[in-house]
DNA sequence: GCTAAAACCAATTCACGATTGGTTTGGATA
DNA sequence: TATCCAAACCAATCGTGAATTGGTTTTAGC
């Protein structure tokens, strides 16, 4: 009997969504009420949703309610809603998934005019006083091999996740007079990304590229 | 003498951000408060604090407060540009390089009922009786890998990625009786992609994803 | 003429309660 | 024994209204 109760339970709600006059939003009314309106239980009434919501003809959230439909996806890139959901670590982990295949991109297509810029951002990161500019230029590097890809959609995914970063990233770097020791970690990492790209290597740019991430997330780690 | 004490009251400014132990996000108290504790109307404070904002060394937004530092940048990522600039092959190009990648990380990541979730969404995208519907049980199996990421950020990188290919994507599938045939080249594709999840084998996930999408891509130039 | 003080405006934030899907428990029922 | 119902609780979400804050105007005092 049990079966019997469920299926009837589901072909009372197909009905129901088939006549029942639904707001725009396509939202049904909340489960309690649903269940003493078709005189069953709450238990038995999820259910049957569950079912439906198995078949994709409804959907289900915490605190807004239940749907019919296809699920909203968010249309726009709101990145303060990116901010408040993640954190540090998932930016990392993030960087770490994305920016290698960004690299192995920018090895494949970059003009040699974009070698040379990427070549001098890493330089100019070498050189800088402060902390601060060690930061813009290492910003750049990584913006200018998003470029070199030559794909402008990875371009932009990169930028979004950038401004994410900088959103969540704790506390800014001082502009104090300290630089850079010349034997920062990155200096190497970074040489070993420009000249797998210079020489077309994709494998070898994704790898330093990750290299270099893992390097940057270990440090960050010790910086706790 | 109006001179000199607005003079005054920007440099006592100066002293202040520089001494005051400000808290981490760089705000400054109320314009009230701070007007009170230097003993100065707020007119007189406000002219002050537009000398400084003009020199870019503080930022005000009402409700919000008065800010030293940089203003954070603009948190809104524009799809529409993104849309404009880019084009069906630097698309799939885009997705070849992210989706792999997010695939590898819901292989280590994803939970038992993400996975059965995924496998769901396979078997009904075999079954479906449209193309429409095929469509969209497509969608929402690459999404709920995204998921299965436990990675927010990744989650809505994938989503602005997704958004930007439906506005580009060409024009829409009709909802004919017709359905994707029984040996559609995706349905081994996909199967390889869960088994690979469910085996939490990354590598295996990673390439079998790529696989999928360099299939998908070759029809795509297929049918032009 | 300049300043201080107060009042008001609009954008934002914050706190709190109400709502809702998700989950557990205890008891009733067949 | 197995199922169902009722109730309570949890966590995410939404709505509302008070409080806060920069921006503006008005009024009064020196």
């Amino acid at each position: 009997m049990n079966q019997n109760i469920e299926m009837d339970v589901v072909a009372r709600l197909r009905h129901f969504l088939a006549t029942a006059e639904l707001p725009e939003d396509g939202r049904l009314p909340p489960e309690r009420e649903l269940a003493q309106s078709l005189g069953v239980g709450r238990a038995v009434l999820r259910k049957a949703l569950a079912t439906l919501q198995a078949e994709g003809v409804v959907w289900r959230h915490v605190g807004k309610g239940t749907f019919t439909g296809d699920r909203p996806i968010d249309t726009v890139a709101d990145i303060n809603a990116m901010v408040q959901r993640t954190n540090p670590l998932e930016v990392m982990g993030a960087r770490i998934a994305f920016e290698p295949e960004v690299a192995r991109c920018a090895a494949l297509n970059a003009t040699a005019s974009q070698i040379a810029e990427i070549r001098n951002c890493m330089i100019k990161a070498q050189q800088a006083p402060t902390w601060r500019q060690y930061e813009q230029w290492d910003n750049r590097l990584h913006r200018t091999i998003g470029e070199a890809s030559q794909n402008s959609l990875l371009l932009g995914l990169l930028d979004t996740l950038s401004a994410v970063r900088r959103a969540v990233t704790w506390g800014r770097l001082r502009d104090t007079p300290v630089r850079p020791p010349p034997d920062h970690h990155s200096f190497v990492e970074h040489e070993q990304i420009v000249e797998a790209i210079a020489d077309r290597d994709g494998a070898a740019a994704a790898d330093a590229m990750r290299r270099h991430l893992r390097s940057v997330e270990s440090h960050m780690r010790d910086m706790r």
